[in-house]
DNA sequence: CCACATAGTGCCACTGAGTGGCATTAGCTT
DNA sequence: AAGCTAATGCCACTCAGTGGCACTATGTGG
């Protein structure tokens, strides 16, 4: 599944064969999203990204279970440490939208700012040319908001006897970071930061109530 | 894209060439329906799946984008009326969440009882069980998500200087709407009925407000 | 009734993603 | 240093999807 765990920060002293491993995958990761930028994803054969990378393409495949998944593997760190975090956290008498926000909130802090960010937005700029990775993308968010929903029944008491409510509220969840993270990307400021996203997250989660509440008027102009 | 228009109720009396159009497009979508299903998406070739229906590959395609497109044309038929809906709909005073709603019921009521209610079952397995039609079928949502934002922006003047509130309300509507499918398919009864799937609809719908309010504590069990 | 234009189709060859199997290498162990 | 094992490379293969061209059938004008 090439949910490989983030490079964990202070992990430098890893046998040599687990350093290799890494360095490799982060290295087919940058050449991917490099190749993909300049020349298109329906551009870049595979055989050719892993002559670069100097790997076989078998081995490529040992790494990511697809093209797309190599470009996409930034995201899925986020998620990644948004799950672990999930595990961990206590619920402080809110309300479980406000804590999947602070979660979500938790796992972006987490993320290496050097670097990080950039390789999302490259990736986000592929999702909106690409179909393909459009499609992945959205299914790996949908996989990774089932995998939250048994987090939650298994830690929590929900007070929702069919769980609807709760599974909307992450559906709601990944609706706000989508959101986010396409205002984010939109943004003319050249270097993408790390806190930009934060705001724009807490943006979109405030806008919530409001998606609920807005009425709709027919344009004004009358023919 | 093959979105061809849903084969109107009344259209009898065209062109012989569209007339035959039609039927190759829906023995093609029945046929791919049923061996999808008793051999799995991975195990039909579209080699076998042409022979069956007598068609070579090459027109195959002329129909359909992709292997994954032909089993989710039930689904597409539904949104394609939900997009024509919208584009006529008044906005009588209400929310614009509770006229998605509307919409999308108004637009389920105009499906062919006979046989929809089947196919989006079957269709509705094959997702589930297959990631790569799994992603094709959310992508397909996001993209008919997106084409009704621009047709409400177009129509409607929505009070919502940034837009964010009302994207977030058809992001909740897709999420109702998935949520729905997922409890109607699951449903014990063997003949699945087009109105039950209205109920799950409004069932969804009416547990919106609750995922917002939502609070969580923690298990009870100590140890 | 007979061309004629043209949309739709079949056939064939080709690219490129992804997989299975097996030999080979490189890191670890004692 | 010898041996074990995980990771890798290599090769051949399947199958989705595309391009190009020849062919056929439908609808149209003489």
């Amino acid at each position: 599944m090439s949910t490989a765990p983030p490079p964990s920060s202070t992990a430098d002293q890893l046998p040599l064969r687990e350093r290799k491993k890494l360095r490799t995958r982060q290295t087919l990761i940058d050449t991917a999203l490099e190749r993909f930028t300049t020349d298109g994803f329906d551009g870049t054969t595979l055989d050719r990204l892993c002559a670069a990378v100097e790997v076989s393409k078998r081995t490529f495949f040992r790494y990511f279970s697809s093209k797309e998944d190599v470009a996409m593997a930034p995201t899925q760190d986020l998620w990644t440490a948004f799950l672990d975090d999930l595990e961990i956290r206590e619920p402080d008498h809110q309300t479980l939208l406000a804590m999947l926000q602070d979660t979500l909130l938790a796992a972006l802090e987490r993320m290496p700012d050097e670097g990080w960010a950039h390789r999302v937005l490259l990736s986000h700029r592929l999702t909106a040319t690409t179909p393909s990775m459009d499609a992945h993308g959205l299914q790996f968010c949908d996989r990774t908001s089932r995998q939250a929903m048994t987090l939650l029944g298994r830690r929590f008491e929900l007070a929702d006897p069919q769980g609807l409510s709760s599974r909307l509220a992450l559906d709601l969840l990944v609706a706000a970071f989508h959101r986010a993270l396409e205002r984010w990307a939109a943004e003319p400021g050249t270097p993408p930061a790390r806190d930009d996203l934060a705001v724009h997250v807490r943006d979109a989660f405030a806008a919530i109530p409001g998606s609920l509440t807005l009425r709709v008027e027919p344009r004004s102009e009358r023919r």
